[in-house]
This record gives C-alpha cells, sequence and structure tokens, in this order.
DNA sequence: GCCGTTTTCGGCCCGACTGTTTTCAGTCG
C-alpha cells in the first residue's frame, strides 16, 4: 500500500472511532498522525525497513505499527478491528456539513440509516424530526447539505480560490469603517489548495463592516452570521468566512486565523509553557496582564522566536527554527518575492497546444517588463498536442530569429517541452537537441509504470546531456489524480547530480514539484526553476502561484534560477552540457536514435 | 494514541455560532 492510500485510511480510522464514541484524544492522534504523515517528505518505506516511523512527530508505537503493517503487507489487524466498528458507508455522512459524529451515530443507530440517499429518504419522510436533539430545521439543514455535496467537490484551486478571496477582500476595503483588512488561513500560508477562504478584519463598528461582507456581489447562501463571525457560501461553492475584531486584536486575530491549526497548537503550547496564554483576542502574561501585540512580529518576539513567515507555518520544525535563530540574535531568512522574476522557461504557442501565438506571447513577456522569454512547445511524439516534427522546429527558429530582432530588450530563448519515451530516451535525435537553447524533459504517458520502472525512465532522462529542466516531474493533477509512481528521493539526488534544475510547474492545477520536497531539495542544493507552463496569455500570470508554493518551499531567490540575471541564467543553461560532456561525468548516457 | 528539561502518568488549544433547549451539546475552524 503507497503513502497516500495510508493516509487516507488513518484518516479514516480516526473519523470511524469518533463515529464508534471512541476517546476524542484517540480519534485526535489517527488525525494528527494522517496529517503528520501527509505533511511528511521522504521514502516511507524506507522508513519502514529501518523501523524509524515514530521518527516523525505525532506517529508513536500504536500508528507506526498500523503504518508498517499496511506498507509491507496491505493489511493490518487494528485497523481491521477499528473498520467494524461502525459500517463503512456512514463516513460518507460525515461529509454533510452540520452532521458530525454524534449525529451520525443517532441517526445510524435510531433509524438504521446507512447511506445518504436513505438519510434523504428519512428527510422526506420527517423521520429525522422525531429523533431526540433533532427537528424540522435539521432536516432541513440535512436536505441542503446533501444537494451542495452533489454540486460541489470540497476544496477548490487556487485559481478559483483566490478571484473569489480578492472579490470579498475588495468588497470590504471599500468599507469606510474597516480598519485592517487581510486574507487568513491556507490562502495565505499558500497552500496548493484551499478548503475555504479565511478573512479578518478589524473595525470598532462591527455591524457596518458585517453588512459590506454580506453584500459582496457573488453569495449563494450566508450560512452564519454573528456579533464576530460570518460565513457564507460563494456562487462558486466556496465558504468564506469574515472574523471581525477590534483593532488592538487584530494581529492575533490575523495570527491566529492564518493557521496553520497545528502551528497554533504548538504556540499556545509555548505560552502555556510560561503560564500566559494565547487566542485570537490578545496574549496575557501569568498576572494575566495583556502584551503588547500590535503586529504579529511582536507575538512571535513575546514567545522567543523570530517572526516566521505565514507559508512556513505548518508546524514542520518551523518552531524550533526560529528559537535557533531567535537566539543567535538573527532574522528569518528572505524568501523569493514575485517581484523578482527576471523570466521563465516552458510557455507554449500555437505552435503546438497553446491559445496565443509565440508573438502575442512574447509581446506579453516584453510587457512585464522581463529580461528573458523561454518557449517550449510539444515534442514531436506528444501528437494529442501537436507535437513539433523537426521540420517545424526548424521554421520555429525562424520565426524566432525574427522576433528577436523586433524585441531586442528581451531575450528569447528557444527550448522544447521533450517527451521522456517510455524508455527514459527523449524525443528528437542527439544533434537536433544540441540546436536548442534548453530542454524540458517531461513524463505525458505511461503514467501507471511501476515504481522502478518510472525511476529508472526518468533517471535516464535526467541523465541525458541535453535535458536542462525536469518538467513537472510528478505529473500529478490537483483535484484529480495522483502523480505517478516514482522515487522521488532518488531522482532528486539524480537530479542533484546531473546539475538539472527542477522545475516548479506553477499550473494551478499541478504545482508540481510538491513545496513538502523542499527541505530535501534546499539539502541537495538544487535548483529550482518557476515556470508557468503557460498555454495563454493570462496562464503567464500562474508564476504567482508557483512564487507562493516556492515560498512554502522555504526558497530564497538563490534557489529560483528565474530570479536570476540573465548572462548567469544562460551560463546555467549550459552548465549540465558541459558537465556531461566531461568524460568522467558521462553515466548512463543515452544515445537517441 | 501521543508526548515528555513538571518524562512512563496524566495531561491533551480554544472560542463562536446554531439549534434545541431553557443552560447546553454539537459542529466547525
Amino acid at each position: 500500500m503507497n503513502k497516500s492510500e495510508i493516509i487516507q485510511l488513518l484518516a479514516e480510522c480516526g473519523q470511524i472511532l469518533e463515529i464508534s464514541g471512541a476517546s476524542p484524544f484517540r480519534v485526535r492522534a489517527f488525525q494528527q498522525g494522517s496529517r503528520a504523515l501527509e505533511n511528511w517528505q521522504g521514502d516511507l518505506d524506507q522508513l519502514v525497513e529501518e523501523d524509524q516511523v515514530t521518527s516523525i512527530r505525532g506517529i508513536g508505537k500504536g500508528l507506526s505499527s498500523i503504518i508498517r503493517d499496511l506498507a509491507t503487507s496491505g493489511v493490518s489487524e487494528e485497523e481491521a478491528e477499528i473498520r467494524a466498528l461502525v459500517p463503512e458507508s456512514l463516513l460518507e455522512l460525515l461529509r454533510i456539513p452540520g452532521l458530525g459524529p454524534k449525529k451520525v451515530r443517532a441517526i445510524h443507530q435510531e433509524l438504521g440509516i446507512l447511506t445518504i440517499e436513505e438519510l434523504e429518504a428519512a428527510c422526506f419522510q420527517q423521520q429525522i424530526r422525531e429523533l431526540a436533539g433533532f427537528a424540522e430545521r435539521t432536516e432541513n439543514v440535512i436536505l441542503k447539505g446533501i444537494k451542495n455535496l452533489r454540486r460541489f467537490a470540497g476544496r477548490s484551486l487556487l485559481s478559483v480560490s483566490g478571484l473569489v478571496a480578492t472579490r470579498f477582500l475588495q468588497s470590504l476595503q471599500r468599507c469606510p469603517a474597516v480598519d485592517q483588512v487581510e486574507l487568513a488561513g491556507s490562502l495565505r500560508r499558500s497552500r496548493e489548495t484551499v478548503g475555504d477562504i479565511d478573512l479578518v478584519a478589524s473595525t470598532e463598528n462591527s455591524l457596518l463592516v458585517r453588512q459590506a461582507f454580506l453584500a459582496t456581489e457573488g453569495i449563494r447562501e450566508v450560512e452564519s452570521e454573528g456579533e464576530t463571525k460570518s460565513r457564507v457560501q460563494s456562487e462558486e461553492g466556496i465558504g468564506v468566512d469574515l472574523r471581525v475584531v477590534t483593532p488592538e486584536q487584530f494581529a492575533t486575530a490575523l495570527q491566529h486565523f492564518t493557521g496553520s491549526r497545528e502551528h497554533n497548537t504548538s504556540l499556545r503550547q509555548r505560552a502555556r509553557d510560561r503560564g500566559w496564554k494565547l487566542n485570537e483576542y490578545g496574549l496575557w502574561d501569568a498576572a494575566d496582564q495583556p502584551l503588547e501585540t500590535a503586529d504579529e512580529e511582536s507575538i512571535y518576539e513575546h514567545l522567543e522566536l523570530v517572526s516566521i513567515p505565514p507559508e512556513q507555518r505548518e508546524d514542520l520544525g518551523e518552531i524550533e527554527r526560529a528559537e535557533q535563530l531567535f537566539s543567535d540574535g538573527q532574522e528569518w531568512p528572505d524568501l523569493v518575492e514575485f517581484e523578482q522574476i527576471q523570466g521563465t522557461l516552458h510557455c507554449h504557442s500555437t505552435w503546438s497546444d497553446g491559445k496565443a501565438t509565440l508573438r502575442e506571447m512574447v509581446q506579453s513577456a516584453a510587457e512585464r517588463g522581463w529580461k528573458y522569454y523561454g518557449t517550449a512547445d510539444h515534442s514531436r511524439t506528444a501528437a494529442y498536442a501537436g507535437g513539433l516534427t523537426i521540420d517545424q522546429l526548424h521554421q520555429q527558429r525562424l520565426e524566432i530569429d525574427q522576433l528577436r530582432q523586433e524585441f531586442p530588450e528581451l531575450t528569447i530563448l528557444h527550448g522544447i517541452e521533450s517527451d521522456i519515451l517510455t524508455d527514459g530516451s527523449l524525443d528528437y535525435p542527439d544533434e537536433v537537441l544540441a540546436e536548442l537553447d534548453y530542454v524540458v524533459a517531461s513524463v505525458h504517458s505511461n503514467f501507471s509504470l511501476a515504481r522502478q520502472q518510472q525511476t529508472d525512465r526518468i533517471e535516464r532522462a535526467l541523465r541525458n546531456r541535453y535535458t536542462t529542466v525536469w518538467g513537472h516531474p510528478t505529473g500529478r493533477l490537483l483535484l484529480q489524480r495522483d502523480g505517478y509512481e516514482l522515487d522521488m528521493v532518488h531522482l532528486l539526488k539524480v537530479a542533484a547530480e546531473e546539475g538539472v534544475i527542477v522545475e516548479l510547474n506553477a499550473n494551478p492545477r499541478r504545482l508540481d514539484v510538491d513545496w513538502r520536497w523542499g527541505r530535501t531539495i534546499q539539502e541537495l542544493g538544487i535548483d529550482i526553476g518557476i515556470h508557468p507552463d503557460a498555454h495563454s496569455i493570462a496562464g503567464l500570470d500562474d508564476i504567482e502561484h508557483g512564487v507562493g508554493i516556492a515560498r512554502k518551499m522555504g526558497l530564497s531567490c538563490q534557489q529560483v534560477t528565474n530570479t536570476w540575471d540573465l548572462d548567469l541564467y544562460i551560463q546555467r543553461l549550459s552548465v549540465h552540457r558541459e558537465q556531461a560532456a566531461a568524460p568522467e561525468n558521462r553515466v548512463g548516457e543515452s544515445t537517441n536514435e
């Protein structure tokens, strides 16, 4: 059983235990264990083999034994025992908003209901309202929840949620009663997908602010509204939460609602260790005296930590690091910023499956003030995407020569996104690859190869002297499909050895390589290229999503190739080719045709 | 079930809103 299946299974065990009425702490242990495994990146098989699973914080003896059994044999006695506690289909009922474990349990025990369909029927037959603790309104809430569940599927992509968030943010910014307003939650932390949108506003008049919030365009439904908290559902099916506090409370509220939950739990524990109290309204010392918290920095400073960038707040060791930096008298290192981007590689045009012409794309790159622009259409095997024949590649070079004259201030680089063929070779003969400025090597076929075979295939491509960039390394599509099975640790080592730039594909459906590999990537000294994989002019804007993920990886501008000066960049693109050309470095080199 | 410079027991973050109730449990974040 692979890692993502185990993560899912542990979370389900937590939910089953919850419905069955187990200790809430045991429930939380499964949920936190599942999240801990999800946020940990490394080779799980190796960890299991070395019997080191408990080295992941949040996973102790009990969970590690379940994980070991599942990873090695696919079955676990403990897991089977938990699963037998309640019928599996009840987990579906938990997805209905407003229905938690207690209500699901009551509905099942009293009425024998097992599925969403049965629950819906029971609501129509007005059976639910007869149960203790339920009434007519609960039936309506459930029916509405079922309807929404069928219509919308949980989390959303940054490209969608970002637009919705901006709409609400602007509506609040226009309200004169608002003192400060900021985006919080997972969007501020640059998570790759978003469950709902969190906004924090400060004011002396919460009523006016609430009214401005509820007057925002595109609200399907108001789910709750109170003195300090309101929640609506947008037309796109995304929940939007607004928390309203006083100006003095803004910093602690922003910190609190930015999260993550795990980060906040650790931070509050740190306050408790001092006999202090921290919540969204402030920070109090042991004598119950409020401490000055004018901004987020001061909250961390009181707790003897340097200020931690929002993207890093996942409780993955950042608090320990902030403590060390604080005692060393240093600051958190600067993370890469959008304004530092000088250009990019891996953009498509109408030469293959892009929607804009090469000229239009180049024009847009020049208008953005970029120093360089790399075009990389699909290679010839990608027939589905209009991949270029060798002849077309040569014709494209003629157009690029022309554009270079028209846009002298922009350096235009001619590349290709070459399919990695099933045997690991690239899609053109060496002499054709040699004519190009760079090659993005990507897998677009045979996703279901066995792990070792897929790893070997990609390794061969990475060791090809013409490979400059490893494109969208795992091929995942967020909310659609997992990446192909591969040995990521091994392949990152290969990329480091060969000097291959690892792509951070900034398309909001991909955001691949996953940010959780950030630490490994930094340890190996790998250079990351943030590439929009743009198929249109608007697609170039996706770089901003990529920068957010790079910040989440903890990267500085030095580690992101497309923030570099032109000369350094050009030099970097040829490094691999020259390295590989040296006889002592010729390892597993391919002979394309 | 996890954790630990109060370490093998006894804690485990904390507050808002809703709906069903007449003071609170359940859900959510």
